[in-house]
DNA sequence: CATCATGTTATAAT
DNA sequence: CATTATAACATGAT
């Protein structure tokens, strides 16, 4: 479900347990989630340690912890993360739970999609320190955008705004209102994009990034009625723009919600 | 029972 | 070798 607004909503979720120790650990080892870690090792490492800070980028996030202990959290495709007050219920799918004096942070992760890391000592980890520009970063330029367009020349230009090495936090919802807010086929080739195309890729990326930062990232609120974003659902929903119906087809590998009289 | 899901990656194909 | 397409991952909703 996740891409970088989102995760940015879950990853305050875990702000009432900010300052505070840690007094137990528990984990479900045999989840996928700890597929490039060890639960246990991590159970033991930050059992007493302080929550000090917590990131995100794209649609990585970080906590970090007293005496340089760094857990990383991507939520995959239905991962969330949720406190709760001491004594609530334990969930079918609750793959770490983080015991604080009258709470617990918890992640939730059924289709075990995630991925959960642990790095212990001074500097950042590699997984973290080696991520790609931010998209809302000034280091995001135009030319890094037209660039990647080119090199990814023969894939329709929705596969390439996938790519986390180049849009971090992209998902496929936004990859979506992105193409059509500027009106770009989904299906066109990279290097079939005019300068001018490029260009609007790269603003309209940090457009709604923004817009969906202080919307959806704050507290799950919708953004505007205008975007593509609430009707892109079902099949023949018509398109807020035009007198078109919305169509649904799998290009670049995932289902695409796309205008036929808006988008060419 | 079959299909689909806001993600990533190992492997195959070009 | 570099890039692109596909299958697989695990579970639940429709």
């Amino acid at each position: 479900m996740p891409e970088l607004a989102e995760v940015e909503y879950y990853r305050k979720q875990w702000d009432p347990g900010l300052g505070a120790r840690v007094t137990a650990i528990r984990t479900n080892p045999k989840a996928r989630d700890f597929r490039e870690c060890d639960a246990s090792a991590l159970a033991r490492s930050l059992k007493g340690a302080t929550l000090r800070e917590s990131l995100t980028h794209g649609k990585q996030m970080v906590f970090k912890f007293s005496g340089g202990r760094w857990l990383g959290v991507h939520l995959g495709m239905a991962g969330k993360l949720e406190c709760r007050k001491t004594g609530a219920d334990r969930e079918k799918h609750d793959h770490l739970v983080l015991v604080q004096k009258g709470r617990e942070l918890v992640f939730n992760d059924y289709r075990m999609f995630g991925v959960i890391r642990f790095h212990e000592g001074k500097g950042a980890p590699d997984w973290w320190s080696d991520l790609p520009p931010e998209v809302t970063d000034k280091a995001f330029t135009k030319k890094r955008v037209a660039d990647f367009l080119e090199r990814r020349g023969k894939s329709p230009v929705k596969a390439i705004l996938l790519d986390q090495s180049m849009f971090p936090g992209i998902g496929n919802w936004m990859a979506d209102e992105i193409l059509w807010q500027i009106g770009i086929f989904p299906g066109r080739r990279g290097a079939n994009l005019t300068k001018q195309e490029s260009d609007a890729i790269w603003k309209t990326t940090r457009t709604i990034s923004r817009h969906a930062l202080k919307t959806i990232g704050v507290d799950w609120r919708d953004p505007p009625k205008s975007w593509l974003f609430k009707h892109r659902w079902r099949d023949g929903n018509a398109c807020p723009r035009c007198v078109a119906d919305l169509r649904r087809d799998e290009i670049g590998g995932r289902t695409t919600c796309w205008c036929p009289g808006c988008q060419t």
